[in-house]
RNA sequence: GGAGAGGUGGCAGAGCGGUUGAAUGCACCGGUCUUGAAAACCGGCGUAGGGCGACCUACCGAGGGUUCGAAUCCCUCCCUCUCCGCCA
């Protein structure tokens, strides 16, 4: 959420802020609801406070003994004025607290100009995509080689989207995910943790999934539940109506879980194979920060991130996203790339975001200051550390040799029992 | 699922229809004292919104209701604890 000070005092900078993501803010429409919302609160507060006093000057006169009926009739004929305008009055700045909640983040001014995916600059590119002298395979040819990857059984057991992995495919995505967790919870000074996957509206209000994205999320209505789209949910959240004290930061988190999302709006993309799935096993990093230092975090996390690739010895690259491609709550993101063979392209294989106080703002996640004792909001971040199942199938096209084995980077090995390669039966 | 007890400021914990945004303690901030610190003492100390300002308004788990007036009474929901049942 956008400060509601800076909304009402500088809309200029907003609005220009707005303008690099393609939006063109309502202005008129927010000052209309403002101008009205300043009026009618004034009025209506000047009646509460009528009442207070006379009420107040009844309990005096009651407990002096005195007769109070004069004073009663008095208050009685503010009755119907003062319901009327505080009914109004939260209906209206039920009307602006929509308004605000559907606005996304301001850019931060480091992050280039551009309107989709195209206008994304290069930072940063490590390794060199892997020259075949045989014909490629893509992992779905590779997994099904393997006796490891079934597309077929999985849609009749769910729908298309899912998949069923087995025997060694099946370990080295768990393999992945041990690897990652010991990685960041080891050398990068993350505590794992353990979370729900369902969540209540509130946490998805929180994270900025809700309102505005409802229909890319799986929802369990008779509970009130959703399906967590990515960890970041749930570990977010722990800092929700939550005062840290300044000790306690930064936090930083690691969590595994599995991934819901609907795909709503990207039927036919990325419909072959494993890249695009509606559930996804994802290892996510979340850092609770200090204002000041969240940019130092942002790249700091985006090494961390970087290292299970280059441990993994996965060609990537890193982009900076331009202004119009970010999501909704982010303020700066960098995506890794990883070299897809098959694509013969570079596909996001994490996403890794600064926040600010935008997430923090809508959840009420604050620490207390270490020089004016004051809670103040904190700084959210996050970033797939990485997509498992994406790194998987980086691994898988990578790591192909001509007979259709795949070669076990180091790395994994003591997370696969030593196996230096998992070959077709 | 059944029975009972609760949810109040950063924390602990009073208040249970009337000048209560809320006693008290701890923590925190400023001051006196001290070479410095501690202790003691004095003062301050919730969040949000409105107003140039004096000040006003809202908030005691959430949402409704009763009342001139609700932290206090009533209803619904959520959560926590104890006992019983069930269960991995």
């Amino acid at each position: 959420m956008i400060d509601p000070v800076l909304l009402r005092t500088s809309m200029g900078v907003v609005r220009a802020g707005l303008a690099r993501r393609g939006l063109d803010v309502d202005v008129a429409a927010y000052e209309a609801l403002e101008a009205e919302r300043k009026e009618l609160q004034g009025r209506t507060q000047a009646l509460q406070a009528s009442r207070n006093a006379r009420s107040r000057a009844i309990g005096i006169a009651k407990g002096k003994g005195e007769d109070a009926a004069a004073l009663m009739a008095e208050v009685a004929g503010l009755g119907e004025e003062l319901r009327d305008g505080e009914a109004r009055l939260a209906g209206l700045q039920q009307r602006i607290n929509d308004f605000v909640l559907g606005l996304p983040n301001i850019p931060h001014a480091s992050v280039p100009d551009g309107r989709d995916e195209t206008g994304n600059v290069e930072v940063r590119r490590w390794g060199a995509p892997p020259v075949f002298d045989f014909a490629a395979r893509d992992h779905v040819e590779l997994g099904e080689r393997l006796h490891g990857m079934d597309f077929e059984t999985a849609a009749k057991i769910a729908s298309a989207r899912f998949v069923i992995l087995s025997g060694a495919l099946a370990r080295m995505q768990r393999a992945l995910i041990q690897f990652m967790l010991d990685l960041h919870t080891r050398e990068h000074g993350y505590t794992e943790v353990y979370v729900p996957y369902m969540v209540n509206a509130d946490s998805m209000r929180g994270t900025g999934q809700l309102p505005k994205f409802a229909a890319d999320l799986f929802a369990i209505p008779e509970q009130g539940f959703y399906l967590i789209p990515t960890a970041e949910v749930p570990v977010t959240n722990i800092a929700r109506d939550r005062i840290l004290a300044a000790e306690e930061m930064p936090r930083r988190f690691v969590c595994h879980t599995p991934c819901f999302r609907s795909e709503a709006g990207s039927h036919g993309r990325d419909t072959r194979g494993m890249i695009r799935q509606h559930q996804f096993e994802k290892v996510e990093l979340v850092q609770l920060v200090e204002p000041t230092l969240s940019y130092q975090a942002l790249e700091e996390l985006t090494g961390h991130a970087e290292q299970v690739l280059r441990r993994l010895e996965l060609p990537y690259r890193v982009m900076v996203l331009c202004a119009g491609d970010m999501g909704f709550a982010a303020a700066k993101t960098y995506d890794l790339e990883a070299w897809l063979p098959s694509q013969g392209a570079y596909r996001e294989i994490s996403s890794c975001s600064n926040f600010e106080a935008f997430q923090a703002r809508r959840m009420l996640a604050r620490y207390r200051h270490r020089e004016t004792g004051r809670p103040e909001l904190l700084h959210t971040l996050n970033g797939s550390g990485l997509a498992v199942g994406r790194t998987l199938i980086a691994i898988m096209e990578n790591h192909q040799n001509a007979d259709g084995s795949i070669r076990v980077p180091p790395a994994l090995q003591p997370y696969m029992g030593d196996m230096t390669a998992i070959a077709p039966p």
